[in-house]
DNA sequence: TAGGATAGCTACCAATCAGTATGGTCGAGG
DNA sequence: CCTCGACCATACTGATTGGTAGCTATCCTA
């Protein structure tokens, strides 16, 4: 099974800096950590093409214009590429949290920054991957692994909704429903954005945060609703179940 | 292909009222008809919960109680049981769409009319089925139709958004973009509600539809932001812009 | 009661595909 | 020159699964 581990550390450690006999070892290695890089990126736009089960790991290895058994050289099986592309998205992500944790401004303007870069992730090539990495595609390990960090996702929105409640910058709602919304949203953009790309992942998240900011009533202090109250009225017919 | 047209007309067709002799005949028909239902209905219940490449048709017709043959008595192929499966999920969609044209009432009610139903559609049990049904698992036929309905709910929603706009009781806007961001929350909801059943369809809808509507900018005329201004939280690094 | 349509099953096929066994090549180091 | 390990290919396996062939039973109609 793991006959992987064969490195051959032979003398002792030698301190990094200097030019040990290992150099070009080393080197190797570097070049190792290139190629699995380019594999999984390889496997992400893949996925993004036809989706996880259209896509076979001869696919991926025809794309890098090798072969089956030298992508499995670099990956331990087909769950596993799936799950580094969705780490890849998700620390986009993450770093988008952290980035704007020490930000002194309002909370719904840090919320604001951090949904707009998860729209820029999402739109990634790796977005696919993100938000469609489904539990049931993936062994129970790792779908733990992968709910726990969506789950981290979802309640740091949570916070910085809740903070921006309590500072006043946000209107008060349900926590849970809105940054279900929110993230909806912005996941959703892995849909479609595929085959439209008419504006960036910046623009899209930036046109999304305008409409979640503002909502859709108009802000102008007396709308001018109610015209022509209505005569007509159909009632509701009590739909049907599985019309065909 | 098709040799499913085999009904005997043999004598002229009786008016339905009247009790002919094919009345037997009609009545396995109709048991037929809803046996296909059922069939579709149970499609749709394992691909919820396992998704559409996960489920195979033995695992449907178990669930029936049946055995894969008579499965594909019912349907053609296994393409033909997700299509309809959307279909059915659509339908209800396009009901909405029906039931709202004629009330007069602002086209920003008659949208949020739309949105509820939309979210109860989602996390019915077709909810999956409607939003993930991918176009890389069908044929290009198929493909194509698919589109064409999502089309066309896309399109009554840019337009129930532009009529708002017109007629001022919705925010100025792009409407594509926000036709976007409102549908692809409510399509997400058929991501998480197959686990969490504590609200109702219709209570998870109508809560977004006030987030959509309000928005989160607190409407207040004088926003108390700005408060709590710098004393908390070190500040670590200097706060670097947020970029990545 | 013969004949035909309906409805279901057992048993099978053919294709796909994740993953592997095995062996070859090439560069580095002794 | 020889070995060893990193890297990659050919060729295979084993399991799954969409879909079908063909048989059987039942019920309706004539």
């Amino acid at each position: 099974m793991n006959s992987r581990r064969a490195s051959p550390p032979a003398a002792g450690k030698q301190p990094e800096t200097a030019a040990s006999p290992w150099r070009a070892s080393r080197e190797r290695l570097r070049d190792r950590a290139v190629k699995r890089e380019a594999v999984i990126r390889a496997a992400a736009r893949e996925f993004n093409r036809k989706g996880y089960h259209n896509t076979s790991l001869d696919d991926i290895a025809a794309r890098l214009e090798v072969t089956k058994p030298t992508v499995y050289y670099y990956v331990t099986s087909k769950e596993q590429l799936l799950f580094q592309c969705f780490v890849a998205g998700v620390e986009q992500i993450r770093a988008a949290f952290r980035d704007v944790r020490h930000l002194e401004v309002p909370a719904r303007e840090r919320l604001n920054a951090v949904l707009r870069h998860y729209g820029e992730a999402v739109a990634s090539e790796f977005g696919w991957c993100m938000v469609r990495a489904e539990d049931q595609d993936l062994s129970p390990a790792m779908s733990r692994h992968i709910k726990a960090l969506k789950s981290e996702i979802d309640h740091g929105i949570r916070r910085l909704i809740r903070e921006g409640v309590q500072d006043g910058s946000i209107q008060p709602c349900d926590p849970k429903m809105t940054a279900f919304a929110l993230a909806g949203a912005l996941n959703w953009i892995a849909h479609w954005y595929r085959e439209d790309h008419s504006l960036t992942g910046a623009q899209i998240a930036a046109a999304f945060v305008a409409v979640f900011e503002g909502g859709l009533r108009p802000r102008t202090g007396s709308a001018p609703l109610a015209v022509r109250r209505g005569t007509r009225r159909r009632a509701r017919r009590p739909a049907q179940a599985v019309a065909r």
